[in-house]
DNA sequence: GCGACAG
DNA sequence: ATCTTGTCGC
């Protein structure tokens, strides 16, 4: 399936039918190895640098990175993410040695108008768990969390059923949105998180990815997999 | 018709 | 998302 000559009318269609194949369940597994995806691109540039990185859990510390060139058409529409930027991930993916236990996307899982999400878009493809972790909201209500750290409300649908977690990740900083993408659930996506916060106000796997990605537009960091000496 | 709108 | 320097608040 080719998202680059795909209109919107037929995205959605797509997303319609996979929303049916997501899975919402709780993630009890150990974890030692977690992912962070996340992609960077010059402005007005068809190209787009993608990247994955594998981090020791629950250390935090970076064990390899997966970059990957891709050229993409189609554009950024809200609700959409996943066709322009799934393609190159999935590149990056298949670039690993090894496979993280979770990964965690930058973006959205089911806190999404039709529930299909980056994270569990992505999920669903590679029938991988995966936790969407973004920096603004798309879909859902919710009440401002305290401004302390660890605080934290319920982003919900409509029908007010959860779609995720609207997260104080530091103490006086902006939340962040954390939300399943396939195979997790709304408890487990954000127990995850939260161990996945260091000193910043975005989880590591997702930060260190976009350093990642950023200095491997600007030509610091080169293509291919990369273990960490 | 009017707002909202991941990266 | 990316482009950018200084500046404000804790």
């Amino acid at each position: 399936m080719d998202y680059n000559t795909l209109t919107v009318p037929q995205a959605t269609i797509l997303q319609k039918e996979l929303k049916d194949e997501v899975i919402i369940s709780p993630f009890h597994k150990k974890i030692t190895l977690i992912g962070g995806a996340d992609i960077s691109f010059n402005k007005f540039s068809t190209t787009v640098y993608a990247g994955i990185v594998l981090l020791k859990f629950p250390e935090l510390t970076p064990v390899g990175y997966s970059l990957v060139k891709k050229e993409v058409h189609f554009p950024y529409v809200p609700g959409f993410l996943a066709f322009r930027e799934v393609p190159a991930l999935l590149d990056a993916w298949e670039q690993l040695p090894v496979k993280p236990d979770v990964l965690v996307v930058d973006g959205h899982g089911i806190a999404h108008p039709r529930r299909m999400g980056i994270a569990s878009h992505f999920g669903v493809l590679m029938n991988q768990p995966t936790i969407g972790s973004a920096k603004k909201k798309l879909y859902g209500k919710y009440e401002e969390p305290d401004l302390t750290q660890g605080s934290h409300t319920i982003l919900l649908d409509k029908a007010d059923l959860p779609l995720g977690t609207v997260l104080r990740s530091k103490t006086k900083v902006k939340p962040i949105f954390v939300s399943p993408g396939h195979l997790t659930d709304v408890d487990s996506s954000l127990k995850i998180i939260e161990q996945s916060i260091r000193n910043y106000r975005l989880p590591e796997p997702t930060r260190l990815a976009h350093n990642a990605v950023n200095s491997f537009r600007k030509g610091v960091l080169e293509e291919g997999y990369t273990p960490v000496s």
